[in-house]
DNA sequence: CTCCCTTGTGCACGTTTGTGCATAGTGCTT
DNA sequence: AAGCACTATGCACAAACGTGCACAAGGGAG
């Protein structure tokens, strides 16, 4: 952009927003037209120089953000939707304000590990910029399947969060599973995998969501071509509850003896606790099997939800963590 | 406030500023009047839930934030203001994006050193709330003079800032220059008053205006019968230019020698160079040269002036500070 | 129990803000 | 130099917003 104009909506900004004046009064002191202020502050929200957020105080009193905070050590943030409002509505303003959530909180030279999946792809869509220097976002697992190389589908969430945080994106072309173990350990000792795997390695923030092998509308994991009708035969006889980046795991948080994670791409269990900054963003009730899960297994630091399966959360409160 | 009403004004605020919904859209959702969800997003502005930030980029190139920026080596932000405007509006208007900029600078278990003037005036006037605990505000020079205690206009700056970040108020209740320096050193030796110096040790953030000798209208110290004639000329005759807080220096900087300083009950210049985070706010041009001498004396580590007076300090940008 | 005071609510109105559209400006190509 | 494509601007209208006012609900004091 013009960067005139940029400081022409730096000055706008500040006025609006730090001096209470109204465009109008604005568009005089710019000479120029309000409808143009409207503009240049939009492009001031747009472009990240205006940070607006919500702090809501700690001390919440015995709300649901308390109780989960207090039960799993996680960060919570509970986004308020009317629970009668269907799935995709759900999603997206869960997307948006988990997007306007996880601004604040990138900053320069981070490494953002980014999972993929119908969550992620909302939130990415979502994404307010931020001008940061020398970030780079890495891809938290493979991506393609029987079908397609499913370039496209995660390429697009990884190149919407390089753009707006303008950073550096590390694509991970490898398929979401191997067909065999033995493939998966020579590709691992190719170094252009090793590059990705040591960005992995170096992480400050990764975000995700989960998996949950009993949501009504499954993630594309179960559902689209990843996993042959043996596979979904050994997972539903391990007990396995959910997954985070096509890892999966039990209802109590263990992933050992899960002959599938010998495929999968995504990072170890024990590998992403290593992040200092763990995002997990879920939308839908349905998810509530795999996200206690994940839970359980302490892959989240921050967790971000609506309402309806907040409240699910805590009302399974009574049983321990481990009885998914 | 009632704490439902508290919890609701959060809903609201997510919902407006995170999902970006109307406020009609989110009076449905809670089922009330668009106009209580207005008042809702007030209240939460105004208590501080919602937090809004200016982040102007630090390569902003050659423009007088740089300029002054490297030069000073101080944190610049320079308040949008069209020069014809009067000083008054242009004193309000600093003074109220100075306020919204400390806002996010001020943290749990803060100790806030604060002085007092027409400047600090007006900005205690525009603080915007913000919840933190166990902050200290400290008075940082006595406030009292010939004619009054000085008392109530002081502490209701002092008072202000206090409602805002919820904070324990420290008033320093002694005249702003003692008429005789034996009286300062007894009195500083007696442990009401030692308490207040222990605290103005340990701040961790300094909030000040600059006095100039030769302003316009000049700051209540040089005018509001603080000083007797005889005072006054030992200013004039001593290259005195300016004063923070009551303590006075020169066009370089330098305070050695200056008498005055000996009964000022304000921090000596050297102690608060020791504070971490010192503010200094400046609306007018006329402070110009008290201005550069605080800066060559290095007293600020951030500083919130306006355009105009931002403008006159880079055009002497040729001469070396010494030469006020 | 009644009165009065305080606090919060919705309505209606005027103000402020967002945006589609036609136009003017700018820079690039041929 | 002319033509073209793209962008930014202002206008006019519609949508969204803030606030004075009248009224209702609740809670003490007498």
């Amino acid at each position: 952009m013009d960067p005139s104009r940029h400081s022409e909506a730096l000055r706008a900004a500040q006025m609006y927003y730090l001096q209470d004046l109204t465009m109008d009064a604005i568009a005089r002191e710019l000479r120029t037209s309000r409808s143009t202020v409207s503009r240049l502050l939009s492009s001031a929200r747009e472009s990240g120089l205006v940070q607006i957020q919500i702090r809501n105080p700690l001390d919440t009193g015995p709300e649901l953000e308390g109780r989960i905070r207090q039960r799993y050590g996680v960060d919570v943030h509970v986004v308020p939707v009317l629970e009668t409002l269907n799935d995709a509505e759900t999603l997206d303003r869960v997307a948006m304000q988990a997007a306007r959530t996880i601004g604040p909180v990138v900053d320069s030279n981070a490494i953002i590990g980014v999972a993929w999946g119908s969550t992620l792809s909302a939130v990415s869509r979502h994404l307010t910029r931020k001008i940061t220097h020398d970030s780079v976002i890495v891809q938290l697992n493979g991506a393609g399947n029987m079908h397609t190389t499913g370039i496209t589908y995660a390429s697009d969430i990884m190149r919407r969060f390089g753009s707006a945080y303008g950073a550096r994106v590390e694509q991970f072309p490898v398929p979401a599973f191997f067909d065999h173990a033995a493939t998966k350990t020579a590709m691992w000792n190719e170094r252009s995998v090793q590059r990705i795997l040591e960005l992995q390695a170096k992480m400050s923030i990764a975000i995700f969501g989960v998996g949950s092998v009993d949501a009504d509308y499954p993630s594309h994991v179960y559902a689209g071509g990843y996993l042959d009708e043996m596979d979904l035969n050994i997972l539903a006889t391990s007990d396995v509850v959910g997954d985070v980046a096509t890892v999966f795991f039990r209802g109590d948080g263990s992933s050992d003896g899960i002959i599938l994670n010998e495929r999968s791409t995504g990072p170890a269990l024990a590998e992403l606790r290593q992040v200092r900054r763990r995002i997990c963003v879920v939308s839908g009730v349905s998810k509530i099997k795999g996200l206690r899960g994940a839970l359980a297994a302490g892959l989240a630091t921050d967790l971000i939800l609506d309402e309806a399966t907040a409240r699910r959360l805590v009302d399974y409160e009574g049983l321990p963590a481990a009885n998914g």
